[in-house]
DNA sequence: GTTCATATTTGTAATCATTACAAATATATA
DNA sequence: TATATATTTGTAATGATTACAAATATGAAC
Protein backbone atom coordinates (compact mmCIF):
# COMPACT_ATOMS: atom_id res chain seq x y z
CA UNK A 1 0.00 0.00 0.00
CA UNK A 2 2.85 2.72 1.05
CA UNK A 3 5.14 1.28 -1.19
CA UNK A 4 2.60 2.01 -3.84
CA UNK A 5 1.79 5.64 -2.73
CA UNK A 6 5.74 5.93 -2.81
CA UNK A 7 5.87 4.59 -6.84
CA UNK A 8 2.83 7.26 -8.07
CA UNK A 9 4.29 10.14 -5.70
CA UNK A 10 7.67 9.40 -7.36
CA UNK A 11 6.53 10.00 -10.95
CA UNK A 12 4.50 13.03 -9.81
CA UNK A 13 1.46 11.85 -10.21
CA UNK A 14 -0.88 12.52 -7.01
CA UNK A 15 -2.12 9.48 -5.32
CA UNK A 16 -5.67 9.42 -4.62
CA UNK A 17 -7.56 6.29 -3.70
CA UNK A 18 -8.66 5.30 -7.26
CA UNK A 19 -5.19 5.48 -8.40
CA UNK A 20 -4.14 3.39 -5.30
CA UNK A 21 -6.14 0.96 -6.11
CA UNK A 22 -5.98 0.45 -9.70
CA UNK A 23 -2.36 0.31 -9.25
CA UNK A 24 -2.98 -2.46 -6.59
CA UNK A 25 -4.85 -4.42 -8.41
CA UNK A 26 -2.56 -4.71 -11.07
CA UNK A 27 0.38 -5.76 -8.95
CA UNK A 28 -1.99 -8.47 -7.78
CA UNK A 29 -2.92 -9.60 -11.15
CA UNK A 30 -0.25 -10.21 -13.26
CA UNK A 31 -2.56 -11.44 -15.89
CA UNK A 32 -2.63 -8.65 -18.00
CA UNK A 33 -5.99 -7.29 -17.44
CA UNK A 34 -7.74 -5.16 -20.16
CA UNK A 35 -9.76 -1.62 -19.16
CA UNK A 36 -12.63 -3.32 -18.51
CA UNK A 37 -11.45 -6.21 -16.75
CA UNK A 38 -9.77 -3.83 -13.65
CA UNK A 39 -13.17 -1.93 -14.19
CA UNK A 40 -15.48 -4.89 -13.52
CA UNK A 41 -13.20 -5.60 -10.36
CA UNK A 42 -12.23 -2.23 -9.19
CA UNK A 43 -16.16 -0.80 -9.05
CA UNK A 44 -16.59 -3.97 -6.33
CA UNK A 45 -14.79 -2.29 -3.69
CA UNK A 46 -15.41 1.42 -5.08
CA UNK A 47 -19.16 1.06 -6.64
CA UNK A 48 -19.31 4.43 -7.45
CA UNK A 49 -15.92 4.50 -9.91
CA UNK A 50 -16.81 5.40 -13.57
CA UNK A 51 -14.98 3.33 -16.30
CA UNK A 52 -14.15 6.69 -17.57
CA UNK A 53 -11.49 7.04 -14.27
CA UNK A 54 -10.23 3.66 -14.91
CA UNK A 55 -9.23 5.05 -18.65
CA UNK A 56 -8.07 8.42 -17.51
CA UNK A 57 -5.92 6.55 -14.70
CA UNK A 58 -4.11 3.88 -17.06
CA UNK A 59 -3.42 6.74 -19.46
CA UNK A 60 -1.64 8.86 -16.56
CA UNK A 61 0.46 6.21 -15.84
CA UNK A 62 1.53 4.69 -19.59
CA UNK A 63 2.60 8.40 -19.58
CA UNK A 64 4.51 8.67 -16.00
CA UNK A 65 5.54 4.98 -17.10
CA UNK A 66 4.52 3.29 -14.03
CA UNK A 67 2.82 1.22 -16.73
CA UNK A 68 2.90 -0.91 -19.77
CA UNK A 69 0.35 -0.81 -22.62
CA UNK A 70 0.10 -4.33 -24.54
CA UNK A 71 -1.51 -4.03 -27.85
CA UNK A 72 -1.79 -7.25 -29.35
CA UNK A 73 -5.17 -8.52 -29.36
CA UNK A 74 -6.15 -5.74 -31.86
CA UNK A 75 -9.28 -4.63 -30.31
CA UNK A 76 -8.26 -3.98 -26.34
CA UNK A 77 -5.86 -2.81 -25.14
CA UNK A 78 -3.77 -5.16 -21.97
CA UNK A 79 -1.86 -3.35 -19.36
CA UNK A 80 1.19 -4.98 -17.16
CA UNK A 81 3.26 -2.73 -14.17
CA UNK A 82 6.40 -1.88 -15.91
CA UNK A 83 8.47 -4.32 -14.00
CA UNK A 84 11.84 -4.84 -12.35
CA UNK A 85 11.60 -8.32 -13.74
CA UNK A 86 13.58 -7.89 -16.71
CA UNK A 87 12.47 -8.16 -20.01
CA UNK A 88 9.99 -10.64 -21.35
CA UNK A 89 7.95 -11.27 -24.19
CA UNK A 90 4.13 -12.79 -24.10
CA UNK A 91 2.70 -15.45 -25.93
CA UNK A 92 -1.31 -15.07 -26.98
CA UNK A 93 -3.46 -17.66 -27.28
CA UNK A 94 -5.84 -16.83 -30.13
CA UNK A 95 -8.40 -19.61 -28.80
CA UNK A 96 -8.83 -19.05 -25.02
CA UNK A 97 -7.65 -14.92 -25.74
CA UNK A 98 -5.46 -15.64 -22.73
CA UNK A 99 -1.70 -13.60 -22.39
CA UNK A 100 1.26 -14.70 -20.60
CA UNK A 101 4.79 -14.27 -20.31
CA UNK A 102 7.60 -15.67 -21.94
CA UNK A 103 11.08 -15.72 -20.94
CA UNK A 104 13.50 -13.76 -23.56
CA UNK A 105 16.21 -15.93 -23.56
CA UNK A 106 17.27 -13.98 -26.73
CA UNK A 107 17.20 -10.21 -28.11
CA UNK A 108 17.95 -8.89 -24.39
CA UNK A 109 19.77 -6.00 -26.31
CA UNK A 110 16.85 -5.04 -28.37
CA UNK A 111 15.22 -4.09 -25.07
CA UNK A 112 17.46 -1.88 -23.75
CA UNK A 113 17.97 0.30 -26.63
CA UNK A 114 16.43 3.63 -26.41
CA UNK A 115 18.15 4.26 -30.06
CA UNK A 116 17.53 3.06 -33.18
CA UNK A 117 18.88 4.02 -36.43
CA UNK A 118 18.61 7.79 -34.65
CA UNK A 119 14.94 7.07 -33.56
CA UNK A 120 13.71 7.67 -29.98
CA UNK A 121 12.59 4.36 -28.52
CA UNK A 122 10.05 4.76 -25.74
CA UNK A 123 8.97 1.29 -25.50
CA UNK A 124 9.93 -2.15 -27.15
CA UNK A 125 7.45 -5.73 -27.30
CA UNK A 126 7.53 -8.62 -28.36
CA UNK A 127 4.56 -11.67 -28.74
CA UNK A 128 4.30 -14.85 -30.86
CA UNK A 129 0.39 -15.69 -31.56
CA UNK A 130 -0.90 -19.13 -31.27
CA UNK A 131 -2.19 -21.98 -29.10
CA UNK A 132 -1.06 -22.23 -25.53
CA UNK A 133 -0.43 -25.97 -24.42
CA UNK A 134 -3.42 -26.17 -22.23
CA UNK A 135 -5.62 -25.78 -25.26
CA UNK A 136 -3.39 -27.87 -27.83
CA UNK A 137 -3.98 -30.70 -24.75
CA UNK A 138 -7.82 -29.94 -24.82
CA UNK A 139 -7.75 -30.29 -28.25
CA UNK A 140 -5.88 -33.34 -28.79
CA UNK A 141 -8.40 -35.23 -26.24
CA UNK A 142 -11.57 -34.00 -28.38
CA UNK A 143 -10.11 -35.43 -30.89
CA UNK A 144 -9.84 -38.75 -29.50
CA UNK A 145 -13.41 -39.29 -28.07
CA UNK B 1 0.10 -9.85 -61.83
CA UNK B 2 0.30 -13.85 -62.80
CA UNK B 3 2.72 -14.14 -59.76
CA UNK B 4 0.15 -12.76 -57.91
CA UNK B 5 -2.73 -14.78 -59.40
CA UNK B 6 -0.21 -18.25 -58.31
CA UNK B 7 0.48 -17.10 -54.80
CA UNK B 8 -3.08 -16.91 -54.21
CA UNK B 9 -3.86 -20.66 -56.68
CA UNK B 10 -0.64 -21.68 -54.08
CA UNK B 11 -2.97 -21.48 -51.04
CA UNK B 12 -5.99 -22.63 -51.72
CA UNK B 13 -7.82 -19.42 -52.32
CA UNK B 14 -9.98 -18.37 -55.48
CA UNK B 15 -8.16 -15.84 -57.00
CA UNK B 16 -10.54 -13.14 -57.86
CA UNK B 17 -10.71 -9.94 -59.35
CA UNK B 18 -11.04 -8.36 -56.24
CA UNK B 19 -8.84 -10.41 -54.55
CA UNK B 20 -5.99 -9.95 -57.07
CA UNK B 21 -6.45 -5.96 -56.59
CA UNK B 22 -5.88 -6.38 -53.43
CA UNK B 23 -3.18 -8.38 -53.08
CA UNK B 24 -1.68 -6.15 -55.87
CA UNK B 25 -1.98 -3.04 -53.74
CA UNK B 26 -0.14 -4.58 -51.01
CA UNK B 27 2.24 -6.01 -53.28
CA UNK B 28 3.26 -2.15 -54.43
CA UNK B 29 2.94 -0.33 -50.73
CA UNK B 30 5.27 -1.17 -48.13
CA UNK B 31 4.16 1.26 -45.66
CA UNK B 32 1.73 -1.35 -43.83
CA UNK B 33 -1.38 0.17 -44.68
CA UNK B 34 -4.86 -0.15 -42.89
CA UNK B 35 -8.25 -2.17 -44.06
CA UNK B 36 -9.14 1.32 -44.38
CA UNK B 37 -6.38 2.75 -46.65
CA UNK B 38 -6.95 -0.59 -48.81
CA UNK B 39 -10.55 0.53 -49.50
CA UNK B 40 -9.69 3.84 -49.91
CA UNK B 41 -7.14 3.26 -52.97
CA UNK B 42 -8.87 0.22 -54.17
CA UNK B 43 -12.24 2.13 -54.69
CA UNK B 44 -10.74 4.29 -57.29
CA UNK B 45 -9.88 1.43 -59.75
CA UNK B 46 -13.13 -0.33 -58.49
CA UNK B 47 -15.63 1.90 -57.48
CA UNK B 48 -18.16 -0.73 -56.80
CA UNK B 49 -16.03 -2.52 -54.46
CA UNK B 50 -17.11 -2.66 -50.66
CA UNK B 51 -15.44 -2.14 -47.23
CA UNK B 52 -16.28 -5.72 -46.49
CA UNK B 53 -14.86 -7.23 -48.79
CA UNK B 54 -11.71 -5.60 -48.37
CA UNK B 55 -11.93 -6.83 -44.43
CA UNK B 56 -13.01 -10.36 -45.42
CA UNK B 57 -10.64 -10.78 -48.14
CA UNK B 58 -7.59 -9.36 -45.33
CA UNK B 59 -9.33 -12.02 -43.12
CA UNK B 60 -8.82 -14.86 -45.96
CA UNK B 61 -5.37 -13.73 -46.48
CA UNK B 62 -4.29 -13.92 -42.61
CA UNK B 63 -5.61 -17.08 -42.06
CA UNK B 64 -3.72 -18.27 -45.50
CA UNK B 65 -1.04 -16.74 -43.87
CA UNK B 66 -0.72 -14.80 -47.32
CA UNK B 67 -0.60 -11.56 -45.36
CA UNK B 68 0.36 -10.72 -41.64
CA UNK B 69 -1.45 -8.21 -39.39
CA UNK B 70 0.00 -5.84 -37.32
CA UNK B 71 -1.75 -4.82 -33.81
CA UNK B 72 0.64 -1.89 -32.45
CA UNK B 73 -1.43 0.88 -32.82
CA UNK B 74 -4.10 -0.68 -30.42
CA UNK B 75 -7.22 1.28 -32.15
CA UNK B 76 -6.28 -0.05 -35.98
CA UNK B 77 -4.60 -3.32 -37.81
CA UNK B 78 -1.98 -2.74 -40.50
CA UNK B 79 -1.31 -5.12 -42.67
CA UNK B 80 1.90 -6.46 -44.61
CA UNK B 81 2.93 -9.16 -47.28
CA UNK B 82 4.70 -12.15 -45.64
CA UNK B 83 7.62 -11.18 -46.88
CA UNK B 84 10.55 -13.45 -48.21
CA UNK B 85 12.77 -10.47 -46.97
CA UNK B 86 13.70 -12.21 -43.70
CA UNK B 87 12.49 -11.18 -40.03
CA UNK B 88 12.24 -7.55 -39.48
CA UNK B 89 10.83 -5.33 -36.68
CA UNK B 90 8.65 -2.41 -36.67
CA UNK B 91 8.59 0.92 -35.05
CA UNK B 92 5.73 2.84 -35.00
CA UNK B 93 5.70 6.80 -34.43
CA UNK B 94 3.50 7.78 -31.94
CA UNK B 95 3.42 11.66 -33.55
CA UNK B 96 3.37 10.55 -37.25
CA UNK B 97 1.57 7.68 -36.89
CA UNK B 98 3.91 5.85 -39.55
CA UNK B 99 5.16 2.35 -39.19
CA UNK B 100 8.34 1.45 -41.11
CA UNK B 101 10.71 -1.72 -41.08
CA UNK B 102 13.80 -2.00 -38.42
CA UNK B 103 16.11 -4.35 -39.88
CA UNK B 104 16.04 -7.15 -36.73
CA UNK B 105 19.65 -7.70 -35.73
CA UNK B 106 18.63 -9.94 -32.62
CA UNK B 107 16.90 -12.60 -31.88
CA UNK B 108 17.06 -14.05 -35.55
CA UNK B 109 16.20 -17.43 -33.41
CA UNK B 110 13.43 -16.49 -31.60
CA UNK B 111 11.45 -15.77 -34.94
CA UNK B 112 11.73 -19.02 -36.67
CA UNK B 113 10.10 -20.66 -33.20
CA UNK B 114 6.62 -22.67 -34.09
CA UNK B 115 7.07 -24.32 -30.45
CA UNK B 116 7.70 -21.88 -27.50
CA UNK B 117 7.79 -24.01 -24.15
CA UNK B 118 4.89 -26.45 -25.20
CA UNK B 119 2.60 -23.48 -27.13
CA UNK B 120 2.13 -23.67 -30.79
CA UNK B 121 3.34 -20.09 -32.38
CA UNK B 122 1.52 -18.86 -35.65
CA UNK B 123 3.03 -15.71 -35.69
CA UNK B 124 6.05 -13.37 -33.79
CA UNK B 125 6.16 -9.63 -33.81
CA UNK B 126 8.42 -6.92 -32.38
CA UNK B 127 7.71 -3.42 -32.68
CA UNK B 128 8.96 -0.46 -30.81
CA UNK B 129 7.09 2.78 -30.22
CA UNK B 130 8.58 6.30 -30.13
CA UNK B 131 9.47 9.12 -32.18
CA UNK B 132 11.28 8.92 -35.04
CA UNK B 133 14.11 10.45 -36.69
CA UNK B 134 12.23 12.73 -38.89
CA UNK B 135 9.88 13.90 -36.43
CA UNK B 136 12.64 14.19 -33.52
CA UNK B 137 14.24 16.85 -36.71
CA UNK B 138 10.91 18.38 -37.23
CA UNK B 139 10.91 19.32 -33.43
CA UNK B 140 14.22 20.45 -32.40
CA UNK B 141 13.58 22.99 -35.76
CA UNK B 142 9.98 24.30 -33.82
CA UNK B 143 12.34 24.84 -30.78
CA UNK B 144 15.14 26.42 -32.54
CA UNK B 145 12.24 29.29 -34.07
C1' DG C 1 -27.88 -22.72 -73.30
C1' DT C 2 -30.55 -23.51 -69.07
C1' DT C 3 -30.94 -24.83 -64.29
C1' DC C 4 -29.29 -25.30 -59.92
C1' DA C 5 -26.00 -25.18 -56.11
C1' DT C 6 -22.30 -22.68 -54.27
C1' DA C 7 -19.09 -18.91 -53.55
C1' DT C 8 -18.45 -14.11 -53.53
C1' DT C 9 -19.76 -9.50 -52.97
C1' DT C 10 -22.55 -5.77 -51.26
C1' DG C 11 -24.96 -2.55 -48.05
C1' DT C 12 -26.73 -1.69 -43.79
C1' DA C 13 -27.06 -2.19 -39.09
C1' DA C 14 -24.95 -3.62 -34.89
C1' DT C 15 -21.05 -4.14 -31.66
C1' DC C 16 -17.72 -2.66 -28.64
C1' DA C 17 -13.52 -0.37 -26.91
C1' DT C 18 -12.21 4.09 -26.33
C1' DT C 19 -12.52 9.13 -26.16
C1' DA C 20 -14.70 13.87 -25.79
C1' DC C 21 -16.77 16.83 -22.99
C1' DA C 22 -19.15 19.26 -19.61
C1' DA C 23 -21.04 19.06 -15.04
C1' DA C 24 -20.19 17.67 -10.34
C1' DT C 25 -17.20 16.86 -6.67
C1' DA C 26 -13.06 16.94 -3.98
C1' DT C 27 -8.71 19.10 -2.72
C1' DA C 28 -5.48 22.62 -1.76
C1' DT C 29 -4.28 27.37 -1.25
C1' DA C 30 -4.81 32.14 0.19
C1' DT D 1 -14.25 30.76 4.61
C1' DA D 2 -13.69 31.82 -0.25
C1' DT D 3 -11.49 30.64 -4.44
C1' DA D 4 -8.79 28.27 -7.85
C1' DT D 5 -7.39 23.83 -9.44
C1' DA D 6 -7.45 18.89 -9.95
C1' DT D 7 -10.12 14.84 -10.07
C1' DT D 8 -14.05 12.19 -10.97
C1' DT D 9 -18.40 11.16 -13.10
C1' DG D 10 -22.01 10.21 -16.65
C1' DT D 11 -23.44 10.52 -21.09
C1' DA D 12 -22.86 10.95 -25.78
C1' DA D 13 -19.92 10.47 -29.72
C1' DT D 14 -16.35 8.18 -32.45
C1' DG D 15 -14.51 4.82 -35.30
C1' DA D 16 -12.77 0.22 -36.51
C1' DT D 17 -14.64 -4.06 -37.16
C1' DT D 18 -18.20 -7.63 -37.59
C1' DA D 19 -22.89 -9.78 -38.37
C1' DC D 20 -26.09 -10.72 -41.48
C1' DA D 21 -29.15 -11.12 -45.20
C1' DA D 22 -29.91 -9.91 -49.93
C1' DA D 23 -27.86 -9.59 -54.47
C1' DT D 24 -24.71 -11.12 -57.79
C1' DA D 25 -21.39 -14.01 -60.04
C1' DT D 26 -19.41 -18.54 -60.96
C1' DG D 27 -19.22 -23.29 -62.17
C1' DA D 28 -21.06 -27.87 -62.75
C1' DA D 29 -24.60 -30.98 -64.52
C1' DC D 30 -27.79 -31.83 -67.81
Amino acid sequence: MNNIKNLIDDKGVKPTYHRIKILEFLQNNKNHPTADKIYEEIVKYIPTISKTTVYNTLKIFVEKEIIEELTITGNETHYELTEDTGPHHHFYCTQCKTIFDIEAECNQECSKKNDIDGNKVQSYQCYYKGICCNCLRKNNNEMNN
